[in-house]
This record gives structure tokens, C-alpha cells and sequence, in this order.
DNA sequence: CATGAATGAGGCTTCATTCAT
DNA sequence: CATGAATGAAGCCTCATTCAT
């Protein structure tokens, strides 16, 4: 799996995509001061382009916002496959992908704060993207818990967004306010969230 | 209990405490159209006063939203002691505060709307306010599943804000869903997925 | 010489005239922050009033600093008759007048504050005073300086308003200075300066 | 002496610097109306600019009145050289000097009404630049008046304010009501005057 | 591709003045 | 006489966006 070409947690190089130094100023202004505090002469600033510039490769602010929101959670999706999941067996799978949620968002303060703010505020309703978890290949191995017959589910029939408040949702949740108290859950502590999780879901 | 005080759910009547009018209309503006789609000057047109009048009740736009943060804050406390939970044994306790979290986010989508913008937004930061569930003398039922020896707890060794997200957390979000996918959960199945979220914190 | 109805140096009492509370509080806010930062609502504050009482005895913002600009200049033409120079030869009496128009300047910083910003203001235009120190009876030992024929005078054949520059117009710039600088210049001193503005002055 | 780069006087040409458009817009507006009489907006109507882009020369208001202030104190203190009084004797030099600063408060009513409004405004107060006549080089031959021993000067041991305000201080104020009174003395009068002043400083 | 000066609509806020009580 | 809530025009300033260079 290529996480190269994520703009998170890596240093913005002058040399790099122009496009991703400005994903990452943009990113960190909003993260730190909401929408309404990251003017794109800012974003242009703290980038290092100037401001006309960014109208070449967005059309609009709300269209540079959108875009950062589909990469940001391309990032997240990339992570959510570390350790390979697809290939090991359910309850471990489920674990693997609990923690990597967890920790994505714990190690990515920015990209979650800007990834809760964006979902929460009037862009999301605008855009309302196909889920990730349900439609890209690489998660197919998900998506087939819900494709059964709900009686051979090894999980409760539950709606989708249900299963997903109650797993990965709580996961970025905890991660976020453990992020926000600048606290550390350890991972004996993070195993048990995750099992309880599984408890909530299983049949 | 009484819920007669409460803004949320009521037409704004002219008569009222103005105050109360302004904060009903800056509710529906935000929720619907964010902070930033909130100009002053619509809220005051919306709530059928003069702009310059909120500066007499509120000291900036950022003081009445923090304010109005609160008093929906009050109202969210308040709505989940529907059916006096403190009188119940702790099973039957635990559903019922958690169906009434979830009926307000589900009853009144934009408080709803608004308290996760505002919790998602440089906002919050500002303020921290103490946690109403373990401060607010109504709540103690609560806070002492949390003041007791951990072993002697009937309910797991997490840390408050990890239960939080597992039980109250889910109905918050689940809710939220529902509303914005204009979908209302049965109540069977709502009880189930309480059931699910009590699985995950019992021991 | 009556003095009782000044409002400089004397605490305002609640039970005196209301206009002159209202004076004191419209001197003391514009003489620190200007015109422009003393709003009608802060006047009415500090003078201890309402805001709507003010226009019960002034009709408007700016007819209340053209009337608080008379009774002050009315108090500083009273100030310069202390020690009845009338009666005085003349050189005498110009030190004493001088040392008037200083001293009052010196201790009354905010009339002094308020007069020097009120003449330099596009106020003062409006209204063109007739000069007091020409039509009051009070200074015709002054006035019957510039009536006789300039050949008998004894002061340079100069326009009033060059006289006038010459000499309490320095004196009144020399304690405000005096007054911004926290200073004050001792007596001899005092003397030394009138003497010199009588040598200027002297045919 | 170069007065070319001096904004008064003359007639804003638009492909001048627009900070000197600005600092002319502005100077016009404030002299003519006060500073609550010279919104922004206007200023940048008589400049021909928009609103926005006078904040892209100038941080506020606020900073845009100091620094028109030290723009026309300089020109000022420009016009005290006419003539070179540096090189002439000191009864020469004290006259050209005394008649330069007269001439520029005559020729330059604007100049003259914007410096004293700001001198006496609140504005005044906050900056407290040094004393141009005593640090700028140009000025050596009268800062040097200062430096002797007080027994050894050509000049009466006053302090340095005092002597402005007989000097300098005359003949702006007395400009200054001229040119309100939109009347002018002859020459020889003026040099009576300057004359006057000196008698009055001279040992 | 790149710059950054320029625009101008619109947002927040203040404040002189009025008026119902 | 007195109050102070209410009005609404107007002021300062920001910022997304454009465009000449």
C-alpha cells in the first residue's frame, strides 16, 4: 500500500506538488482556525504561492475545500488498510482496522479536526460522497457483512451508519478528544475499546 | 420535569423574552446554513428585531453563540431526565437516558446540527465547559458508576469520555444521521441498538 | 468675583444641576478620548443620568459641546480677572492676566484639553464667537488697549489676534505642555516668560 | 532643497504613488471635515481607489492618520530650510526660519489645520515622536542654541518648549488664523513680528 | 504558470436619537 | 421629568476573486 503521495504528517517541501503545499497550508489553517480563519491569502501565505495561483488549480475556495476533504479521507481510507486486514481472519481484522482508525486520527490531529469540522458544517451536505467503505474494491471484505442474508450475518442487523457509529465511529471519536487532551490511550486499553466495539456488533 | 422553558421546538412567539427569539432564530440560521451563512444582520431580521438591538442583549456574535451554545447545552441535559431515569434501576435507566438522547438529536435536528458544528468548531475550544453529566447534581446517578472502586463498578475500567462515546455518543451520532437522512429508526430497533451500546460498557 | 457656578476642579455633586453633571462627564470623557470616543450613552453614564434625559436639556450631541464650549471659555474669562487686574497699572495687570491664563490652563487640563481640541475642530467653525476678551465689559482695561490711535499705544501696532498669540496664547500653550508633561514651571520662572511676551508685545 | 516629493501643495496625479493619493484624499477630508468627517469610504472616493485597497497601504485608520501626520510634520520641517538658514547669521537665520514656518502654514491651510487638529487630538498622545527640531541633523544650528552652557547663550535660559511656543509656535498659530481668516500680512509686518518674537528670546 | 495589487460586496459593530412606559 | 430598550444608518474592515503585468 502507497501512502507516499499523503500530504499528511509529512513536511511541505517546496519542491513537491504545488497542489499538496497548498492541501497542507489550507488543511492546518482550518484545522486550527475553522473555515472562517484560513483566508486564502493566508492559505496562499503560509504555502508559499501567492494568492492568484491557487485559483489555477482550484476554482473556488469551497471547491479547494471539498477537494481537501476527498483527499484527507482518501488518507484515512489508505490508513484504515495497514496491516493488511483483508487478508486475516474476521476478529482480527476487525481489531487491525478499529486501531488503525484510532490511530490515524490520533496521529493526524489536523486531519481529524478538519474532517469532524467539515463533516458537521453546511460543505458536507453539499457534496454527499458515495461511502468509501462501501464502494471502493478494497474494501470488499467489509462490505460483504452486509451484503448476506442479514440471518447469516455474523453481526446484528443493524443499519450501515448504525455498525459504523458503533465501531469505527467510537474509535475516531475517542481518538479525537484524546487528541484534543494531548492524552494517549495505550494499546492494552485501545484492545479492550476495540473488543468492546466487536461485543456491541456481533450476534 | 419541565421542559415549558425550552426554546428548542417552539414557534418563536413576539411576546417572549427577546433573548430567547434571537437565539432561536441564530439556532435555525446556524444549523441550517453554518456560523458563516449566519450574517448578524439576517439573524436579526429572522428573530424580527433591529441589528443593533443583539448588541444589547449579547456583547459580540461570537459571546451569543457561546451563550447560545449553553442554553442548548441546558436543553440537551434537561431532555435526557424525560421519564425520571434517577428513580429506575440501572438497566432500565440506561435505556431510557439513551432513547432520550437520542429523540432530542432526532426530534430537533437543528440543535442537533448545531451542537456538532459547535463542538467541531475553534469555538469550543475557547470555552471547556465542566462535563454537566458529572457536575450537574441531577446526574448523579451517573457519576457514581464512575466514583466507585473501578472493580466494584458494574460497568468497565474505561475512561469517562470512552463511555461516553460508546452509549450517549452513539445515540447522539445515530440520530444525527437519521435526521439529516429524514429516517426514524422503530422503536424496537432502537432499543436493541441501546441494548448493543450496554453490551459494550457492561462487565 | 463669582466662582460658585464653575464646574472645573469641583466634584460633581448629584444634587446640583444636572446640566452641569452632564458637563462634567461630556469635559472629562472628550478631553481624554476626544469627540469621537465620547458616545452620548458613556456621557449619560458617568454623568449618572439616562441616555434620553441629555436631550431634555440639549437637543442634540453637538449643541451640547458648543454650549460645554462656551461655559468653559466662560470660566477661563472669569480666571483671568483673578486678582481684579482692572485695577492695576498696566504692567502689572498684563503679569497678572498672563499668570491667570497660564495657571488656569495648568490646572484645569481638561478644560484645557477640551478648548484646544474644540477651536482646532471643524466645531469651532460653525459657530465663530465673538471674541470675549473685546465685548465683555469686564475686559475694557484690555479692549482700550487697540481703541486709541496706534500711535499713542502702548503696544506694537500688531493685529489683536498677533497680540493675543504673543501673549496668553503662549501662555496657555506653554501649561498645556506643561500640563501633558506633568511639569510645572515655578513662579520666577513664570515671571521671567510674561516679562518676555510683554517685551514682544511693548512698543 | 528638494520639495518635489512634498504631497502639499499639488495637485494629486494619478500616476503618482497612491500611498501620496491617499495621504491627500485623507489630508483634504480631515482638514475640511475632522476625522469623524473623513470615513474611509470617502477618502478613497477622493482618492479614486477602492475601499479595500487603502488597508493594503495602511493597517487601519488609526495608522493611516500617524502616518499622514509624520508625512506632513516632514514636509514641514522641509520648509523650515528654505533658504539655507543653516548659513546665514543667527539674526538672519532666526527670521528666514520664523518667516518659513509662517509661509508654511499660510500657503498650506490644510497642512495646517490637519497638523493642529492632530497635535490636539487623542491621537497625539500615543506616539510622542521625538522632537524633529532637535534630532535631525538639518537642525544642528538651532539644536546647538540648547547645548551651550545656558550662561554662554545667545538666547534667554527658557526651556525649550517655552521657546518654541514664542518662536515657531507664533508664527504657525497666527498663519494659522490667517489663513482662516483667509487674510495675509505683508512682509514687513511679518518681519516685525519675527522680530517681536525675538526680542522676546534674546538675552 | 506566477504575482500581488486592486476591487467591492458584505460582515460586524457603534452610536445618535427616539419613544413607550 | 426620567428611563433605557429599540432603531437603523453608517463606519471600519475583511476577503474571495480577478487581471494586468
Amino acid at each position: 500500500m502507497n501512502v507516499q503521495s499523503s500530504l499528511i504528517g509529512e513536511a511541505a517541501v517546496a519542491s513537491k506538488d504545488k497542489r499538496t503545499t497548498i492541501f497542507q497550508a489550507a488543511l492546518e489553517l482550518i484545522a486550527e482556525h475553522g473555515f472562517h480563519g484560513a483566508p486564502m491569502s493566508l492559505v496562499a501565505q503560509r504555502a508559499g504561492v501567492s494568492a492568484g495561483i491557487i485559483y489555477h488549480y482550484f476554482a473556488s475556495k469551497e471547491e479547494l475545500i471539498h477537494e481537501l476533504y476527498r483527499h484527507v479521507e482518501a488518507d484515512f481510507s489508505r490508513a484504515l488498510l495497514i496491516g493488511s486486514p483483508q487478508s486475516l481472519p474476521l476478529a482480527k481484522a476487525f481489531t487491525q482496522v478499529w486501531l488503525n482508525a484510532y490511530r490515524f486520527y490520533r496521529t493526524h490531529p489536523q486531519a481529524a479536526r478538519f474532517l469532524e469540522q467539515y463533516k458537521h458544517s453546511p460543505y458536507h451536505q453539499v457534496t454527499a460522497l458515495p461511502d468509501e467503505l462501501l464502494t471502493n474494491g478494497d474494501f470488499a471484505f467489509i462490505a460483504q457483512l452486509f451484503a448476506a442474508d442479514p440471518a447469516d450475518r455474523p453481526i446484528k442487523d443493524f443499519p450501515f451508519d448504525v455498525i459504523y457509529e458503533l465501531t469505527l465511529g467510537v474509535a475516531a471519536r475517542v481518538a479525537y478528544h484524546d487528541a484534543a487532551n494531548q492524552q494517549a490511550l495505550d494499546d492494552q486499553l485501545l484492545e479492550q475499546i476495540a473488543a468492546a466495539c466487536w461485543q456491541a456488533i456481533a450476534r
